[in-house]
DNA sequence: GCAGAATTTGAGAGTTACTGTCATTTGACG
DNA sequence: CGTCAAATGACAGTAACTCTCAAATTCTGC
């Protein structure tokens, strides 16, 4: 099968494609709404495709596990092509808060509040939450091939991989403690204070607030 | 295979308690054999139910899933109390990193070789990684309770739940490149690097070890 | 437009990891 | 020994997948 090369963009997409597309949304729509009415383990995947007008094999198809339905995600290459435009000698603990900082507030613009969703059932359903692992296992290696790039090591060098896991699982944290104070704070502030603990070495604050400062973030 | 009878402190334990330990390493081992003759998901509970000579049922009430019949670990109060018995003011890096090393050399001792067995199962077997996530969330909260009550922090302050997460990402990480590495290295020495990179605030060595400047602290 | 190729879909059967129930067995103990 | 509680096994049932194949749908060359 030869494609016709270099014409225009995805524009043109085939009446075959946009279908799939449709599906896909259209399982994931229906899905989501199933969980948040009734739960996750008490949906079983044929209401989705009924619900969906789809047969179940049809769900498979498109979604490997049931899991895979909530989670998602297709922010990692975003998240690699911005870290790239980062300066290469700049920290990488610096780099990352800059890139999360500027995506979080183009979420925050596009009134994208699926990330709520997404992150309490990663809170609440041990399915998800485990594989959960993996995705985040999958933007480790991502952001690890970049760093592995600017600084010249191997990509499985030891220090590397330990920057990123660290990195990543804090950030995790970061925002399933957003999620769980009901998503009061700022999560930008929040991400601050990480990446500072981070930066720090894990330490405690050198010196705990005891003047007036009002910094902290108030559930 | 001829087991060695009420040696030991099990003398104290009736035959009831005798027998479910042994019934549970019966599964336990003949999981582990099955696993490495022929793969885990190639290997049914069934088949080991009938290796261990109980029935799935029985198998099922010892380990609610099959993941947990390879990932049940009774490290987490062993470390808790190892950290307790650490100085209240030392550096949580360093608490850890003493009590890890301390365990470790206990392991070593043992011959025990069931880590490596483990972890690359968690390595290779998506389910089991996923799993692992729960686990490592359950030491994540022991852990954050011990440096909650020295700090007398909460247990859900963000900065306590940053320095735990990322901390356990990071050593998680370390084992993970010792077996990628076929156990070659010398794990206390990696697990050093690791902490060091993580006190050093997630930055790459300050120089190169490209001269005979005596390094620093080498035990 | 149309025939045929390629792809997507649905239907159904099969496997496996679990869950719940209930009768039987087995160790604990006076 | 007899009784009681705990452990076990057999069985039925559910739900997440997997595989296969035929029917429907879209694409392609003419």
């Amino acid at each position: 099968m030869v494609p016709t090369l270099g014409t225009g963009r995805e524009r043109k997409l085939g009446l075959r494609e946009r279908k799939k597309i449709q599906t896909r949304q259209a399982i994931r729509h229906a899905a989501y709404r199933l969980f948040a009415e009734q739960g996750y383990d008490a949906t079983p995947v044929d209401q989705i495709a009924e619900a969906a007008e789809v047969s179940p094999s049809t769900v498979f198809r498109y979604f490997p596990t049931k899991e895979d339905i909530v989670l998602t995600d297709e922010y990692d290459p975003v998240i690699e092509e911005a870290l790239r435009a980062r300066p290469v000698d700049e920290h990488p603990v610096e780099s990352i808060r800059q890139v999360l900082i500027a995506s979080l507030r183009d979420l925050v613009l596009h009134q994208d509040d699926s990330i709520v969703l997404r992150t309490r059932l990663i809170r609440d359903v041990p399915a998800i939450r485990g594989r959960m692992a993996e995705t985040q296992a999958e933007s480790n290696r991502v952001i690890r091939s970049v760093l592995a790039e600017r600084t010249g090591k191997p990509a499985d060098d030891l220090e590397l991989r330990v920057i990123t896991s660290a990195l990543l699982a804090a950030l995790h944290e970061t925002v399933m403690y957003w999620v769980d104070t009901g998503q009061a704070g700022d999560l930008e502030a929040l991400l601050d204070t990480t990446l500072d603990v981070l930066a720090r070495g894990l330490t405690l604050p050198p010196r705990p607030p005891t003047d007036d400062t009002p910094a902290g973030p108030r559930p």
